[in-house]
Formats: structure tokens, C-alpha cells, sequence
DNA sequence: ATGAAAGCGCTAACAA
DNA sequence: TTGTTAGCGCTTTCAT
């Protein structure tokens, strides 16, 4: 006795109404080369047979899925959720669902993931991964998808990307802290084999050091996981290269570092300043509240997805490295200048 | 000059083997009747043609998307985040992608979305909203998807579900708080037209105060919004009512009011006592640490997603309602018993 | 303005 | 073991 659901198809519309399926599927589409008249009679089948067209059909007759696929690291984390939550409102609004994959930056997993979003037909991908090995470069190529970066950038930086001006922003703050009379400033970043990491972030912090004539010192460089347990560690660390400030790229990672000097009876900012980059929710719950690069992280996303929608509508781009604009913020965890 | 990069499909394959593309068919889909010989010889030409199947096509033909789709309020919120996270591994592991939609909780999105999932022809979906308005359960059984409900219920329990034991648990911490001396203990929890906070975190609150002959006041019983802003302004209102101990449903939610005490002078948990419920970084990361329910999230979207295959098999679950085991954690914002 | 007909790339009976 | 033949539900020329 179970409800037999069986969906109304195109030609139960065209059958009912008494027309061909061209005709329904013209008003479907929103065709104009439908007299008034038939039109409504069409949409008042549609709707008493509640009709709903089968995506996936359309999908293989007209090679589009109306269907994105998002390539990140770890939706855990807030930075990448805080970008999939533009992208996906961006998405709803074009009309497109996102399919996610979390990859934890492993290079194969993403690989993988791309081809079976090849497979899935879908019409573009936002990808969010920061390392950018060789074979996941050669996957995205073999793609004929666009593709958008969010939040990260390739070497050769070919692919279209948005960003903020991360060498801008991480010179910035490094010369900030040096003006206010620190020798030994930490560098926290992901491993340095990203472009992110290793051309902008670390350039940015080389640059703010050479043009005060301070020499670069490789032990100040910490790049590690990005765990609240590993910050821990590399907490430990720091204290022991006696660093008096600390540059975090990633809040969680920043949190814990705030937590151990203080845990272990160091005044912040008086003892250590620390500086993040994300102003993620973190940044705001620490005590003291963490200075922080602000960077539109939702904006990031939602341009990003913007960007695509062009791209699948065979638009050309002005410009493909887009880089929005970020501030300093200040808070408890540095002094003022 | 642009490279054309046109799809093998299984004609190719076909014609380049000269077999039929049942043939080939079989071979990709792991059918058994095939002579070994001609299968190495299909498997050779599938890779020199670099032929991958087309699932829209696949998905077309067989009714079967193996893609399944996920409703949840915010990706941004860690509690769902991990939820999906758990969702997604197991996904990936029995080769399912999910489509991602954001809600914000809201319902006339929710059936927006599940009615756009039905089009995409989804194998299933996992809903995370907590609020189950009637028009989003009329639209989940129009679904004839097999749907799971993680981290929350239905009034009626009629959908499969994986939870903890929400009444227990809260009981459980109302009652050591009652324990040590409350008498002013406030209940943070999401609108009370939920499920899960009216039938389940309140009772579980009520059950305590019963047990212990002390009389409900409904004054402490506070439901707002969940975000960092609105924590801030219940706090206020928490202060108002002079409670000594506050036991919150969500962790952004807990810290911001741990702040706003301790801001205003508090002491926690000498002055007040607090524990959250999710058990987040967020818990982690305050100062002092907060005591916490702890919920197996991972699990509990990792579960669900695993019901979600049997019952897209066609399996019979043997029980639809699951609740996974939960611990009380102990740390520095509440006192020792 | 409307219809006929040929696919889109694949699965799944059914035959052989 | 292999091939033949219908579809799956829709879009899209091309006629009319």
C-alpha cells in the first residue's frame, strides 16, 4: 500500500496539455516562442501534476549540471568554512549547489577528488587547497571546468584567484612590530612549500626585515600543522628561541600560542605581542583579544564564486588575480604604538 | 589552437576493443561475465583513451546519483562543520558526494533546498536543521530519498535520527550544579519551537529541578540567537537575573557570556559557574576552560551518514533512533564537586 | 508559434 | 560470455 511517487515528466505536462514536449520544454526554459495562451495552460499542468524538471536528464542533454564542486582543505576549519559559506550563497543565488570535498591538503586526495568532479560533469570549481603540487596543477588543466582559487595562489599564478595582498599585509604588520623595538619576531606559517606561504607571507616578513636592515633569521620561521595541539608545540618553541612577538597566519594556531605564554606566566602584550590573521570568532573570544590582519574572508568566497559564474558563461575576465582589500586590526594582545 | 578536449565515451572504447559497449559496461561496473582476456584488453583501451564514465549519464540511465545532499544551517558554525566533516568522510569512503546548502536555519530555505535536491535526483540527504517546521516535514516525505536527521530529532521521532541523549545529559549537569549549592541556574537554549531544546535540553532541565523539589522559573530559561553578538546582550540579561550558574547549548554562545562576566569584574567560577555543551576548540580556547557536555560530533555525522547508506541500499535499520554516548568534562569554569 | 526527431552517454533487460 | 535494443528525461536543431 506504500505511495507510489512516481514523478510527473515532461511528457505527462506535454500529454495533459496536449501539445508536443518542445513546447513544455520551451516554457520551462523560459523560451519566448510560446503564444500566452498555451504558456498558461502549460504552467497550469506543471503545476496540478507537480511537475519538477529532472536535473539530471537536462544535464546530459544540454552539458550543463548547474552543479559546482568546492576542493577544500577541512570545512573545520572557520577560515574555510567562512569562504564556502560566500561561495555557496553566491552559488544559491546563480542558481548552482556546490559539491564539497575535504581533502586536508593531502595532494593525492585532491587529485582524486578532481577527477571524480571531472566525472560529475560539473561546470566549474572553486578550490580552496593552499598547496598546489604539480599533479594537482596538471588535474585542474585536464579539467576544461574553470577553475577559481580562493584564498590561495599558484607559483606561476595562471589561474584565476582572490586574495588580499598578502605580502602588503604581512610587511605591514612585521614593520609595525619592528617600530615598536622588536629584534626577534616569529613568523608563524603553513609549510613553505605553498606559494602562499613561501612567496607572499614569508616575502612579506622578509621585506619588512630588509628595509629595516635587520637580518632574516631562518629559526624565527616556524611552520608547522595547523592544530590547536600542534600550536602547543610549537609554542614551546618560540619561548625557547626567546622571540618577543609572534605573527600567526592562522588564528586557532595564534589562540594557542596566546594560551601557553600566558598559561606559563608571560603578560601579553607586555612580555610577548602576537599578531593573527584570520579575525576569525577566535580572535574576538581570546583573552586578550588578538590583534589580527582582517581579511573579507566571505567576500573572498563569494567573489571567487562570482568569478566562476563568468567563466561558465564563456565570459572573458578584465582581471583574473583579483586582490580585495584588508585592514589592521588592533587590539589587546599588542601595544600601541 | 585551443585543445580540444573531447571525452572518451564508451562507443570509443568499444569500437577501439571491437566489443559491444555492454561489454564495456560490464567491465566498469565490475560484472563478473566477462572472459578475463577480453576484460584486459577493455581495461588497456579504457586507459590509453583516458576514458572516464560520464555519472550524469550513469546516473540517467540506472536512477542512482551517488550523490547525496546535506542541509545544514551554517557551515560556519564548528558544530555543524564537524558534523559534515563526519559526514563527508564517510561519504567519500562509500563513494558519495554531497551537495551542501546553508540555511541559517531558516525554513522557507530549507524546503527551497530539499525540493531542489529532489530535482537533482540526490540517493539521500542528511538534515541538520533543528527546527522541523511542518512545510520542511511535509517536504521531506515528499521526498522518497531516504532522509537522517544528525544532531537532531523530530517532534513525532518518526525520522532516523543520531543524537545523544540530550534529556539525560542535560539533566545530568543540571544536577551537579544543583549539587553544589544553585539555586539560580540559568538554561541557555535555542527557540523553544525545537525539538531538541523544548522536548529534550529543557525536559532534561526540568527533570533535574524536579528531582531536586526546586520549582521552575521560566525567567531563567533564555532562547535567542546563536551568535557571538547575541551571547553578549543574554549575558546582560543573565546578570540581570542574578544566576550563579549558567549551562549553555552552544559554545560561542558560552564564551561570550564567559567574557562578558568576566569583563564586568566576575570571577568564574567562583561567582558563577558555566558549562557549554558542544565541546568545540571554543571550549578549549576560553580562559578559564570551559566545562563541557561532550558530544561525539564527528561520530554523530559519521553515524548518520552510514545509516544513510543501508538505507539507501534498501536495508532495514534495525533501530532508526541512535544515540551515541556522551561524558561530562570537567575544567576550570566550574567548580570540583 | 509549434512539432518531429535525433541525440546526450549510459544501464539493463533480453536474446543469442 | 557477449551483443542487441530499449529506454532514462530532457534539450536542441530543423522543419513547418
Amino acid at each position: 500500500m506504500a505511495e507510489q511517487k512516481k514523478n510527473a515528466t515532461i511528457y505527462d505536462v506535454a500529454e495533459k496539455v496536449g501539445v508536443s514536449l518542445a513546447t513544455v520544454s520551451r516554457v520551462v526554459n523560459g523560451n519566448n516562442n510560446v503564444r500566452q495562451t498555451t504558456r498558461e495552460k502549460v504552467l497550469q499542468a506543471i503545476d496540478e501534476l507537480g511537475y519538477q524538471p529532472n536535473a539530471v536528464a537536462r544535464g546530459l542533454a544540454s552539458k550543463k549540471t548547474t552543479t559546482i564542486g568546492v576542493v577544500m582543505p577541512d570545512v573545520t576549519n572557520v577560515f574555510y568554512s567562512e569562504l564556502t559559506r560566500g561561495v555557496d550563497d553566491i552559488a544559491q543565488m546563480y542558481q548552482y549547489d556546490a559539491l564539497l570535498t575535504n581533502t586536508d591538503d593531502d595532494q593525492d586526495r585532491a587529485v582524486t577528488a578532481l577527477k571524480n568532479l571531472l566525472t560529475k560533469q560539473v561546470d566549474g570549481i572553486i578550490y580552496m587547497g593552499t598547496k598546489l603540487s604539480k599533479p594537482v596543477m596538471s588535474a585542474i588543466s585536464a579539467l576544461r571546468a574553470p577553475v577559481v582559487l580562493a584564498g590561495s595562489v599558484d607559483h606561476a599564478g595562471q589561474l584565476p584567484s582572490v586574495n588580499i595582498d598578502y605580502v602588503a599585509a604581512f610587511e605591514a604588520v612585521t614593520t609595525n612590530l619592528i617600530n615598536r623595538g622588536h629584534q626577534r619576531i616569529a613568523l608563524v606559517i603553513g609549510s613553505t612549500d605553498r606559494a602562499i606561504d613561501q612567496d607572499f607571507r614569508l616575502l612579506g616578513y622578509k621585506n619588512a626585515l630588509e628595509k629595516a636592515g635587520m637580518a632574516f633569521d631562518d629559526r624565527l620561521v616556524f611552520a608547522k600543522a595547523r592544530t590547536y595541539a600542534a600550536g602547543t608545540i610549537q609554542a614551546a618553541d618560540l619561548m625557547a628561541q626567546e622571540v618577543t612577538a609572534v605573527l600567526a597566519y592562522d588564528d586557532e594556531l595564534a589562540v594557542s600560542i596566546l594560551n601557553y605564554y600566558q598559561d606559563h606566566g608571560y603578560k601579553v602584550p607586555d612580555d610577548l605581542e602576537i599578531v593573527t590573521s584570520n579575525n576569525t570568532n577566535y580572535a574576538l573570544m581570546a583573552r586578550p583579544e588578538l590583534s589580527s590582519i582582517d581579511q573579507p574572508k566571505y567576500d573572498i568566497g563569494a567573489v571567487a564564486m562570482r568569478m566562476l559564474t563568468k567563466l561558465m558563461n564563456g565570459e572573458k575576465l578584465d582581471d583574473t588575480q583579483i586582490k580585495l582589500p584588508y585592514t589592521l586590526i588592533s587590539r589587546g594582545s599588542t601595544r600601541k604604538n
